[in-house]
DNA sequence: TGAGGAATATTTGCATACAATCTATACGCT
DNA sequence: AGCGTATAGATTGTATGCAAATATTCCTCA
């Protein structure tokens, strides 16, 4: 792939979780640097209690580390995890993909339309064709939104909430490893996009899998290609 | 397997998450039910502070869903995930276990000792022990607990941090869905760990995957059987 | 009698203030 | 001089109080 920007917005309590949260995707906060209360509340104007609470949603998401009395520092850089990064999104989405798949044929098989259902495969199909669009006025960073859209999308079809909670879970370290460093892969992504949804469709669960793994898998070696030829800022 | 017990509590603010974590999943706080601030502060005997960032942990897990200004529930039952959780543990536990044979092997290879893998390879080997004595003793509460840090310590002989973060995300659904129900596979899935082991020292990485993907498989078959023959109380 | 809406009540969100703990500096001792 | 300790400063944890938003109640009207 070649995917930054959040889903929806895993968001903390306010929006000011929302501003922390990109300001160390964005590299404003520096890993390693000590996350001050009292500095963020005057930073971003409001008070210690939203900041805190903030803190706490990005302790869950693995964006800083806190400790009792101690405070709270940013993680470290993501890009150590980057393989592991990939091998869950790996082992994830092609489940996802899988589900997705079942669900389709299931749905084929019976006469009952699921509503939610046929909105989200029309809602791929806009994200597909509006890529499609920009990939054709070279647009690429409206690609990188659309295609971290089509990706929980997909998870979405598979209807599996705890699937979709775990990939919101990842989605900011993936996010930050992708704004260490853009790829350009876009273009080569989307037909792959097709072909995926073109399995899920006939509801060919194993193809559908395996169709996603290998995805996943050439945006894990375009990254890694990418980073050996330009290696990242070390913030 | 048959797994309840905290990795090491993945353990919200202060220790009054935990608690009311705890009390989530033995039930003492149904699903669905309003958790109002003032009434948590006063029945955990503190103020409504350290109540809220205990919330926004929990609901980082899952086991509460929050509005704004709405407040907090109890989160659904988790037993409607169950095949998810499964799911995900198969495809997360079996990847670490790939993982940690691929360790094993480069360590094997290398002639320099891996100080934290000798030492948590220790802890396995006296966690299987354990196992064997308390099966001896009969003693099948405990079994749970070992059971538990067993495979967490496989998770983090694989060494890959985002994958152990991942696997302590459901943990806390894990824990909910056994508590629900208590099964009495431990004795059987013991020996199966001890092939999960030797898989990994012996370095066979595509071994440790398939029999740790099917030792969850099996506990999965296991718990559905248990909850036909005897559905679950519902809260 | 039921539906719509306004006023009240309850609850969450946030800011200020104080207490508990950690950290860093300086002092005294060996 | 080096090291352990104590004291002062800084920082996080928690409590109380008030404002904003929601949920509920009750009244009015068709």
């Amino acid at each position: 792939m070649s995917e930054p920007a959040p889903p929806s917005a895993p968001s903390s309590s306010g929006d000011v979780g929302a501003r922390i949260r990109a300001d160390i995707i964005t590299g404003v906060h520096a890993p390693g640097t000590k996350l001050r209360e009292v500095a963020l509340a005057e930073q971003y104007a409001v008070s210690r209690i939203p900041i805190r609470e903030a803190l706490r949603s990005l302790e869950a998401e693995g964006l800083v580390e806190s400790r009792k009395y101690s405070g709270s520092v940013v993680a470290p850089s993501p890009v150590e995890d980057a393989e592991d990064l990939f091998e869950i999104r790996i082992v994830l989405e092609s489940a996802t993909a899988k589900r997705a798949a079942k669900r389709a044929s299931e749905l084929n098989a019976s006469d009952t339309p699921d509503l939610k259902w046929r909105e989200l495969r029309k809602e791929i199909s806009d994200i597909l064709d509006a890529g499609d669009i920009v990939i054709g006025q070279e647009r690429f960073e409206d690609l990188a939104v659309l295609n971290m859209r089509f990706h929980f999308a997909v998870a979405e079809l598979s209807g599996s909430v705890s699937f979709i909670s775990l990939l919101r879970q990842i989605s900011g370290k993936i996010e930050w490893l992708y704004s260490l460093n853009v790829t350009r892969r876009g273009p080569q992504a989307w037909p792959e996009h097709r072909e995926i949804m073109a399995a899920i469709d006939a509801g060919q669960e194993a193809k559908a899998a395996e169709v996603m793994a290998r995805h996943v898998r050439r945006s894990r070696d375009s990254y890694f290609a990418m980073m050996s030829a330009e290696p990242p800022r070390t913030t």
